[in-house]
DNA sequence: CACGTGACCCCGA
DNA sequence: CTCGGGGCCACGT
């Protein structure tokens, strides 16, 4: 059975594609395996998804992520550079997301950063 | 349809 | 170590 035309335009009007959506699952699906303690770094999560080169879509994924509700650890992913990425659009879940990661016993150095040798999530 | 923007990343200077 | 440029791509305007 189909669609007809006024359902396929209801569906488009909020959603992302089928597609996209598909994109989506499997990133949060990887997000989902990272371990409490650990961390991963968007583009080790994009490499895991089959989407190698494209870490901005990782960042896209969590973003669409309600913080408080979510069953998905996002708070467990963090940039290449060791750090949390803050910025304005995200309205204190980036702090947010430093306490969470305390309280599973990561730590920050000085400057803010994690040591990735030490708390990198080794998924092979 | 065309830009501008951004929870990113790698590389070279 | 920091910066800038190029690549990436979904989204809002």
């Amino acid at each position: 059975m189909g669609m007809d035309k006024a359902e396929k335009t209801e569906k488009s009007k909020k959603a992302i594609s089928a597609a996209q959506q598909n994109t989506y699952d499997r990133i949060y699906e990887m997000v989902r395996q990272i371990p409490i303690g650990k961390v991963a770094t968007y583009g080790q999560i994009a490499e895991l998804a089959n989407l190698a080169g494209k870490a901005r879509l990782v960042g896209y994924a969590l973003y669409q992520i309600d913080p408080q509700t979510s069953d998905v650890p996002w708070h467990r992913v963090i940039n290449a550079k060791g750090e949390i990425s803050y910025s304005p659009l995200r309205r204190g879940g980036d702090y947010f997301q430093r306490s969470l990661l305390e309280q599973e016993g990561i730590e920050f150095d000085p400057v803010g950063k994690i040591n990735l040798r030490q708390y990198r999530w080794q998924s092979h």
